[in-house]
DNA sequence: TTTATTTGGTTTATAATATAAACCTGTTTA
DNA sequence: TAAACAGGTTTATATTATAAACCAAATAAA
C-alpha cells in the first residue's frame, strides 16, 4: 500500500483542495460557508497548503472589505490526483 | 460537505480497515508488514480502532509465540462504507 | 547453561496537528 | 462616538502521531 499524502488526510484541508479543484478560485469567506469551518482553524490550513505549494493565496479588496483569494497551484492539482489514485486502492474502487 | 470522519483519516487507521474489510480476520505482524507500519504506532492505532468499536481485538498463540488477530465489526463495516461515500464526494468520483 | 538474539508486542516521551478562544484592523450602523 | 460587524490572524491548549525505549517469552549461540 502506498502511503497517503499527510497535508490531505485532514478533511479541512482535503476539503479546500476539493472545492479549488473544481472552481480554480474560492475566497476565504466562501470556503469557511462552503466546509463549514471556523475561521482560526481555515485560517491555519489555508496557511499549510499554501506552505507547501499547493495553493496560491492572494489578498485584495471587495469593496472596502478586504478578501482573501485561494487558487489551486500545478503542484496542487498533482498531489491531489495522485492522493485520490492512492486512495482509491484503500477504497477498494 | 459532510464532515469526514477523523478516525479513518489517519493513513494507517484507513489501511487497517480497507485490509480488515477485505480479509475479515489479520494479525498484527500481517497487518505490520502489510502497511509498513512501526509496532508502536500500529499497536497505539489499533487500540484507537478497539476503542471506538471499529473494530475486534482477540489475542492468543501461534505455536508457541503470541499472536494478535485483529477483525472487523459490524459497526466497522459502517463507517467505513459511509466514509467511502463521503470521500467520493471529495474526491469527485 | 548462561548469554545473546529474535518474536511479538506495549508503554512512554516527544513532536506534529487541530481546534477554539482571544485578538486585531478597518467598516458600518445606531 | 460608541457599539456591532466583516474579515481575518495569532496564540494557547487539546488531540494525535511517531519514534524510542521497554518488556516477557522463545530460540539460538558460546
Amino acid at each position: 500500500m502506498n502511503p497517503l499524502d499527510p497535508l490531505l488526510s485532514s478533511g479541512l484541508r482535503l476539503g479546500v483542495m476539493s472545492v479549488l479543484i473544481k472552481l480554480k478560485s474560492a475566497s476565504f469567506v466562501y470556503l469557511k460557508n462552503e466546509l463549514g469551518s471556523t475561521q482560526g482553524n481555515l485560517s491555519v490550513q489555508l496557511d499549510k497548503l499554501h506552505q507547501s505549494g499547493y495553493i496560491k493565496i492572494s489578498k485584495g479588496f471587495k469593496g472596502r472589505y478586504p478578501e482573501t483569494n485561494c487558487s489551486i497551484t500545478a503542484k496542487g492539482i498533482n498531489a491531489f490526483e495522485a492522493h485520490v489514485k492512492n486512495l482509491k486502492k484503500y477504497l477498494h474502487l
